[in-house]
DNA sequence: GGCTAAATGCAACATTATTACAATTAGCTC
DNA sequence: GAGCTAATTGTAATAATGTTGCATTTAGCC
């Protein structure tokens, strides 16, 4: 996965620097979508120093190549997840104890492709977060 | 529309204060989603100021009423739009031009509601963004 | 091992968001 | 309509997030 994303990068004459390897190397590992400063408390914990500016620049890189994405939070802020689905991130996000499930569901893709092109509008990224109660909190 | 929420508000015991009605004035005229500071800056237009922690609080309220959504725009901002779909907003995000429209489709609904049901989930609300072409620039 | 464009770090700044507390006001009672 | 009071707003201070310009470093190349 991360091997993957360095390939990518330099296959479109990227440099895979230390610092894109940590962060990418951090995206790859959790799960939830994680803010730059997210990636950069992670990586502090493990003695590694990345300046948040560097962190900004290299989400935006990694977006720009569709290795990354930016989505919407619980809290309302940017976080980025590695792109495993190819333009496909839905979220549910539990409104009473914030677990949040990533998921991805090309069916979905396909009628929300059809719905937008009624309006003659092509769509390449889905972002989708349905907000309510996981398993656990709807049964109380 | 901005009656209908005042009244909303009262029937759970808040009050209809200036700065409440002028905040749901502005997105009740507004289509696309606005954040605290857009408000701000449209109100002090019109020679009315309200301080940006009271709009914060406000659009707070708004949201923990269903009475407006928070929202992932083009730029990552924090957007608040008045909520006339019953949980349902979607959008459709130009990547050339970076025109937004904003539409809610109940069939999308149904079929993320079943979806979700498969994983225990039971949805709220459903907020999505497509990212793509719209038909101007498109074409070109 | 040196060269060079690309990338990073740093510093300064801009914007967005939160907190604590004092001042004001909406809605109620009389 | 005046007075009362809890709810709401404004203010100030601060925290968190995001951007820009430029000096320094480094990956990929010869
Ligand atoms: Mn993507
Ligand atoms: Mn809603
Ligand atoms: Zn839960
Ligand atoms: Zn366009």
């Amino acid at each position: 996965m991360v091997r993957d994303s360095i390939r990518i990068l330099q296959a479109q004459g990227h440099k895979a620097t230390r610092p894109r390897k940590l962060v990418l190397e951090v995206l790859g590992e959790i799960e939830n979508p994680l803010s730059p400063y997210d990636i950069q408390g992670i990586l502090h914990t493990r003695g590694k120093y990345l300046n948040h500016v560097t962190i900004y620049r290299i989400l935006d890189l990694l977006c720009s190549l569709n290795l990354a994405h930016k989505m919407l939070s619980s809290g309302g802020f940017v976080k980025c997840s590695l792109d495993a689905t190819e333009g496909c991130h839905r979220f549910m996000v539990c409104q009473h104890c914030g677990a949040i499930r990533e998921f991805a569901d090309k069916e979905l893709c396909q009628e929300e492709n059809d719905f937008a092109q009624n309006f003659g509008f092509h769509t390449e990224h889905h972002l989708s977060e349905f907000s309510g109660l996981c398993s656990r909190c709807y049964k109380k």
